[in-house]
DNA sequence: CGGGACCTTGATTATCTTCAATGCTAGTGG
DNA sequence: CCACTAGCATTGAAGATAATCAAGGTCCCG
């Protein structure tokens, strides 16, 4: 599929549940949201999704997408990604060259209507509160980022990246309680983690040595997820 | 002073100065700032604030504030900087044992009332604009922290920091064009910067060596701003 | 003049990167 | 069905970057 297709029929499965995990959706919220959800579009995977114009808000609706700032020497650094149901943030950071990729085939939606129809219709109401909730999860994941690169070594820091990813991908229904689906590759493993490609390979195979994941074919399996926690030393 | 001292006659100047570097405010507004800014609270050095009621927001109006994560194992990051202007950001964030911690001797004040007036009364205003610019260099300053930590070289961080800070206290009115203060220690910066305290010691000489700065007796000389860009790697 | 906080230094070690190959696997076209 | 390819994963060796350890040194303040 093209990137950038227009698509007539965006899937919002994935939104409707990341954005009911945080506040209970009613049924007229639901139509709302499937309304207003318009404009999705479908990105081929490894493609920059264009800026949308100042203003507008974004979200993704299927697929993963990285915030990524490139340098010119090809250094690279994911700053965030973004799962089902979370909102692009694409106000310009200065100092920074920042885009955001689509690291798997993704879809996004423009719901820059329903997100203010739902703020000044019903402030109080649910689908407002899941937003709230959601910009406020994209907040506090971002200074755990600062932590974990900051403070955390390569074990550590792939430890506590992976259970945020099992975290965030059965909130949105697609992790059951012990695995998940890891999409990404080694080497945006390695983009995220701030780490080398190598090392990044060399850190899985230790924690899948130490029994902690079992680690195939695009999945992770947590065969210990107690000593994962005590290993990623951020709580989560 | 004791810390948490009661202050009758907060200092604001270093505050509207902040404020008005980001849109120029009204001599009304500025009578409402003062005002509003009511219970100033002086901290000595070195103390940690404790955390305010959740929904008042506080703002530095003197000295620095550092928004800290300390693990249980004695190792310490300083997510960021919270200088004269700024707003403090003390919503917990999942995972995190974070706290705000007075680097020098500072004051802060409960600016809940003015920052919702002003967003209230006059949301197109020059201090609602000061306000909303205030917490979008927040999230800017996050980002680069990332990228910060994540991809530049102890070298490269060190100079980039060290001109955010340049950048931040020219702002406020604290420095002049080609030096500022530099009010922390080597201690602080490494937990700043994610480096050991030796680390930073041997880049600062480094820095120093190549002609890019002189750093003595809390204070910051910028003997070749270009030739430190170029060492920051990041734009700023 | 003593003490404490901060800065500086050298030596050693750990962590992570880089470089250069090699292996694996899924998709493609003959 | 079988090469062939391209992207991804893996391995070993060597080197860079930063941490740690252990002393001193400096400066300020009481």
């Amino acid at each position: 599929m093209r990137a950038g297709h227009q698509l007539h029929l965006p899937t919002t499965h994935a939104l409707e549940q990341t954005l009911s995990s945080f506040a209970p959706l009613s049924a007229a919220e639901l139509v709302v949201l499937r309304q207003g959800v318009s404009a999705g579009r479908a990105h081929a995977a490894g493609v920059q999704i264009e800026a949308a114009p100042p203003g507008t808000r974004r979200a993704v609706l299927s697929g993963w997408v990285g915030r990524v700032n490139q340098f010119p020497d090809g250094r690279r650094q994911i700053l965030s990604l973004c799962l089902p149901g979370d909102l692009l943030d694409e106000r310009p950071v200065c100092g920074l060259h920042l885009g955001h990729f689509s690291l798997t085939s993704a879809q996004t939606a423009d719901v820059t209507a329903v997100l203010s129809a739902s703020k000044r219709e019903a402030p109080d109401g649910g689908l407002a509160k899941a937003w709230r909730d959601v910009e406020d999860e994209l907040r506090e994941r971002q200074a755990r980022q600062i932590v974990r690169l900051g403070r955390l070594s390569a074990y550590e820091r792939t430890a506590s990246l992976l259970l945020e990813l099992h975290e965030r991908q059965r909130r949105s229904g697609q992790a059951d309680a012990t695995s998940m689906p890891m999409p990404l590759t080694q080497e945006m493993l390695s983009d995220i983690l701030a780490l080398s490609v190598v090392h990044v390979n060399r850190i899985l195979q230790q924690l899948r040595h130490d029994g902690l994941i079992v680690y195939r074919a695009s999945k992770v399996v947590f065969s210990d997820l107690p000593a994962l926690r005590v290993a990623a030393a951020l709580g989560l």
